[in-house]
DNA sequence: TATAGATTTCAGAAATTTCTGAAATTTGAG
DNA sequence: CTCAAATTTCAGAAATTTCTGAAATCTATA
């Protein structure tokens, strides 16, 4: 590894951390080197600061160009494809969690929409039908919940985020919102206990 | 497989969605088992309905209760060990969250805070230390919020949730919040473009 | 359209992860 | 304490994933 002891640090948890998700230590490896420096790098200056193979960078960039999460680049008199992340950290953010939906949560919803059609051959599957109802619908009410979020411009976020729970005062206070919460589908109905 | 044609197809699409995580196929599968069903069940049991091995499926158990997603019982005149999970989602929203918060969030953050102490070595340090901060501002704003929201009665989340972007209304109209936001940190001062 | 540089593909090697059966350990009842 | 049932451990087998080098393909320019 061709780095700097703070880069090279960086870069090791990075693709460690990488690996408890989905994504391998090498791919995270190379969105990590990008994300630190400040200039965009060509693959083979990548090959050289990590010591990969140059078909293994290729792939690793193949694949985060495949999640949205590196940014392709020219320069002028020089035909070599250059890397990038965005600059703005919330940009990064916000294509990390809507690819990772569009990946995993989206496919389960329809799954589950679809088992929902089974009809059910016996009472053990009339409870898993009721199971899948239930998860079904709190998953709905998360993507929701955050498609609704992203229409939002960072700084109105960012000013929500920092108000947390804080913002619950306002659901106190006000009657005037009872039109947006619909009470009894969740709140008002929705037993305790369970069992 | 010893599984109606439901349970069977929704095992399988969450061992395959468990190991886009880090999970693996087989432990996702014993949840999804465990999940549908109403009545705990033993690893025996297990075993007849997925046909994996028995020591495969203690390992599964074994991880599954280290990473606090089913809880043992037991029932009259029988030392077997039985496994459920939670009749609420919510509760294992919960877990499921605070765990990879644990296990992946916070020890990022450690090592981010710890990267900062190191003194940059050139220009480049410089540019990647300015990067390590504003990532570790960014997730600690982000797990700030969640610890604060995670403090909500499921109820009140609910609420919220439904609410999603239209509580921005209560931002835009009152200048009350002002005390919580701080206004400059984050809204203000930050410019939009980056480079 | 020939050519040189850049990138991608892909089959097999290497590494890692998962899974199993057999043996060891734990547990509780008698 | 003894025994049998239940569970866990663990070394190696099996499966899967990652990585590489060599060959193929692409691309801009002269």
């Amino acid at each position: 590894m061709n780095l700097s002891p703070l880069h090279q640090e960086f870069v090791l948890h990075f693709g460690e951390m990488g690996s408890r998700w989905g994504i391998n230590r090498t791919v995270g490896q190379i969105y990590a080197v990008l994300f630190l420096y400040a200039e965009p790098l060509n693959a083979e200056e990548i090959v050289d600061k990590l010591g990969f193979s140059r078909s293994n960078v290729s792939m690793g960039l193949k694949e985060l160009q495949a999640w949205n999460l590196v940014r392709l680049k020219h320069l002028p008199d020089d035909r070599r494809d250059y890397f990038t992340t965005p600059d703005d950290l919330w940009e990064i953010v916000r294509t990390l969690v809507n690819e990772r939906k569009k990946r995993e949560i989206d496919p389960t919803l329809t799954k589950l929409r679809e088992l929902q059609l089974q009809k059910p051959a016996s009472p053990e599957d009339e409870h898993a039908h009721a199971r899948i109802a239930e998860l079904a619908t709190l998953i709905e009410l998360l993507t929701g919940w955050y498609d609704d979020m992203n229409t939002l411009e960072t700084d109105r976020l960012v000013q929500l985020l920092k108000l947390g729970a804080a913002v619950q005062k306002f659901l106190e206070s006000a009657g005037s919102i009872a039109p947006f919460i619909r009470p009894g589908t969740a709140s008002g109905a929705k037993k305790k206990g369970g069992a």
